[in-house]
DNA sequence: ATTTATAATGAAAGTGTTTTCAACTAAGGA
DNA sequence: TCCTTAGTTGAAAACACTTTCATTATAAAT
């Protein structure tokens, strides 16, 4: 293993060559005007010196990298992971890196965050994260870093977003319920999860006023094991109950407690995650959900991004539907 | 939002505030050698105008990026998530950024991957992927990339490695599980899951050869969905079995295909999983797992290799020990 | 063979920093 | 007052490319 290689430049592929940087240059990025001849010999020392252009100072020189930045609040989350997924997938399709900039659900980070997109020369981003409002978003688009912003509705230059429908569908669901379901029904959310929290917590208490009919609000601090610790206390008292759940951990939870609480699901308990993951078909009984294809999401975020980047924009603002899939813990 | 900025360079601050370049730069990095009243004055100039220094033209001159690669298989495993949630923390607190490279299991991936690690001038990299062999990662490591390898014991200048203790684990339980019980035991796993794989699989086999008894092995298709209905039909005919499955999606498919057959776990079918994420504790009987700290892993990580950019290198070669933790889904 | 148009090439400047080395300044000692 | 020294500063080269513009070579047309 001593054949350590000190990094080849595109000087040294000129002059063994014999022809000039420039020409080098064009080779490496299939510029048209060089002749078959010099094109065929700068390709063989380029491959006979193993020369690899220095991505640095190509992106110094353009002022474009290939690296889009993705903002997200951890990457520990699953649904987080299936977008991520879309992501690498579409990105390496297109020939970008990925960069990873994580808010901890905190706002002193995602200031930090700002300033590090910003000056880390991202071709552009994508923000998944309600940590960041709007005054940051413009921050960064005041930097002309184009953006696409999943879960807030933005506009502007080089700005798209895409958004979810889940509002209006807990106010169908929950139409739809009042119908057919007579249970109490309770929405169920982690401590500060955004501003799409609030959106659907607004459309779920609003939906009940609007029918006056009584509801319940549960915050909960972000773990399973406390969620279920939570609710076997709960379930000591009620007994019955609609429980809609923001995120499939809570959801599990609600499910487990209840069933070793003596409770039947779904006679007694019904549980219905929004944003579901894999886990609602591994849980028994089987999760209801609000379907989407996260997947998707994210892959469709780099098309979108890429799109901004190439001038070609097509879509500025796109809704993603989700759709209401029954399983087993739910009624109808 | 007509404040659109061009980016300022370290020129213009130097123009402005009267000084030389050499001298903001010395400003910048806190270089001491500059008098309390002109830091003032470069300082408040930066700050005047809002300049930020551009991380690639500082990366071009220094040769330093701070930027490190991240070479997986997928972003879409939960055990990945959590490692990856350990990293970006790590990462935070010591100043890099993350780079994803993912092979998506593809050794035609892998190569391409290896060619960007190579050309993206990340300062060094984390590879948690069996699907990268040694050869690519000497190819790696003759470009005097640092490197900390995951479940792959390597040695060299720059490199270091950390690994898990399935093997002998393993061993152990299926040493015990001899002694106290009297089911036939099976290996579970995904199909081309790479070294750590083969090393578990082989550790399994050579502990039954070892004590001339009867085994099986099952190889299966990437799908928590594939393996739920394949082991369906296994129930059919076997009644009793332990299975020892490598991912506990394998092992979430063959508890619920085992009670959604009518038997019993653990009674009748026993179920272990190697490598358990938080959903252990979510299936219903809970799963017993070989637990082992993933975020941990992912922080050390990144530690291992921060020590290794900053020329202090502690530990070459860290093993991370797992621990057996009954649950419901295991006898003992 | 000569002119013209076109395609291929190279020189040099630009990208935004850091760093070396020489030069300058101010302070301290004789 | 002059010399020495340590501490501050700036000029310029280096990092590895791209790109513009002028120049040269080539082919086509007369």
């Amino acid at each position: 293993m001593n054949n350590m290689k000190d990094r080849v430049t595109i000087y040294e592929v000129a002059i063994s060559s014999g022809v000039s940087l420039a020409t080098v240059s064009r080779v490496i990025n299939n510029n048209p005007n060089v002749t078959e001849k010099t094109r065929k010999k700068v390709e063989d020392t380029i491959t006979r010196l193993g020369y690899k252009p220095s991505r640095l100072a190509q992106a110094l020189a353009t002022n474009k990298t290939t690296n889009i930045g993705i903002v997200i609040p951890s990457a520990n989350y699953v649904y987080i992971a299936n977008m991520l997924n879309g992501m690498t997938d579409e990105a390496k399709l297109r020939g970008y890196q990925l960069t990873l900039f994580v808010t901890n659900k905190s706002k002193e980070d995602a200031l930090q965050v700002v300033e590090k997109v910003i000056t880390s020369h991202v071709d552009g981003a994508i923000i998944f994260d309600d940590e960041l409002d709007n005054e940051d978003i413009n921050k960064l688009a005041s930097y002309k870093i184009p953006l696409v912003v999943i879960n807030n509705l933005v506009k502007g230059e080089k700005l798209a977003s895409i958004n979810f429908d889940y509002e209006k569908k807990i106010k169908e669901v929950i139409q739809q319920y009042f119908k057919k379901g007579s249970k109490k029904m309770y929405f169920l959310h982690l401590h500060h999860s955004g501003r799409l929290l609030e959106r659907i917590e607004k459309s779920f208490i609003d939906a009940h006023i609007k029918a006056g009919k009584n509801y319940g609000v549960f915050s909960i601090e972000d773990s399973y094991r406390q969620t279920y610790s939570d609710f076997m206390d709960i379930f000591k008292s009620t007994k019955s109950g609609y429980f809609l759940a923001y995120r499939d951990s809570l959801a599990a939870a609600v499910i487990n407690a209840a069933i070793d609480s003596g409770l039947r699901v779904p006679q007694d308990i019904e549980v219905l995650s929004i944003i579901g993951t894999k886990y609602v078909s591994i849980i028994r009984p089987q999760l209801s959900s609000l379907h989407l294809d996260l997947k998707e999401v994210g892959s469709k975020s780099v098309m979108m991004l890429s799109d901004l980047l190439t001038e070609e924009q097509k879509e500025k603002n796109v809704e993603f539907e989700s759709t209401f899939v029954k399983r087993a813990s739910t009624l109808f």
